[in-house]
DNA sequence: ATGTTTATACGAAAAATTTCGTAAATAAAA
DNA sequence: TTTTATTTACGAAATTTTTCGTATAAACAT
């Protein structure tokens, strides 16, 4: 779908064509995951890949991979026999999405408590939370 | 859904009921929020807050309360003529859930690419900043 | 009492997502 | 060449989720 947004900036209203609303489904998500982690790759690629954790069929995947196509999710090349898809969309921009609407329908739009829960739930490796640390340092200093 | 686990406590095993595989669909989750938010409350008046924000009939509402009662997901007070509703799961827990679910299909299970992302997206406040820092700090400490 | 509003129950349509079977084409193997 | 395997296309069934219409009963107002 296609929305189109009013926004502000300076004096004057812009029309912005927000691509936005790419909403795919667990399963697209999936084939998304696969095709982020080992680049553009065939259906069979893919299925397989996906096999190693769950139950699926070939066609089902095939399908689900034309739809994506359709829909501008995927790209694909025809020239060879085996058609090779490559994500349209990159991960984080996905990503971003996704976590804003997980955020408002999950956590009421609270990032704290998203934070809080992720950090507290998961046992998160000394490491990652030096990182985390040293983006909070970085965001106090930009706000000066 | 429901499954049994079983919990090892002190030395003992104890059966837990594990209302696991809560796995609310995004309007269930709507009506949820309203719930946790505003307390027990009646289909109207759910009915009307989720108006607030989209178009939703009364009886479509109505429906899916319904359908959340089976399914365990709400208790219901039918004692008077209009029924109220509770979440018969809390919103920690759910969250927790979702969290997890959510980690893996979007993320990869990165906690810190979610949290960062989080972060870095939206604009955080300088209380919350605060929050998590206090928690990285007891995080810290809690490993010796 | 009679009509109007407001509830629940419930079936079933509508929409969205996922799965599968089969046909046709191409490549590869025998 | 003839079979066998692999691939795409595609329709349609199966599932899941969402929406809606209608019947029925209770409460309320006149």
């Amino acid at each position: 779908m296609h929305t189109k947004t009013f926004v502000r900036f300076k004096h004057t209203f812009l029309m912005a064509e927000k691509t936005t609303h790419i909403k795919p489904t667990e399963s697209e998500l999936e084939i998304l995951q696969v095709l982020w982690q080992h680049g553009p790759n065939t259906v069979r690629f893919v299925n397989d890949e996906l096999s190693k954790s769950k139950e699926t069929g070939y066609t089902t995947t095939l399908k689900l991979m034309q739809i994506m196509h359709e829909k501008g999710m995927v790209n694909r090349d025809e020239s060879g026999r085996s058609h090779i898809y490559s994500a349209a969309i990159t991960e984080t921009a996905t990503q971003k999405q996704l976590l804003d609407r997980f955020l408002d329908t999950a956590f009421r739009g609270s990032a704290l408590k998203l934070v809080m829960q992720a950090l507290g739930n998961k046992k998160t490796s000394q490491q990652d939370l030096n990182e985390i640390r040293n983006l909070l340092d970085n965001l106090k200093k930009e706000e000066k």
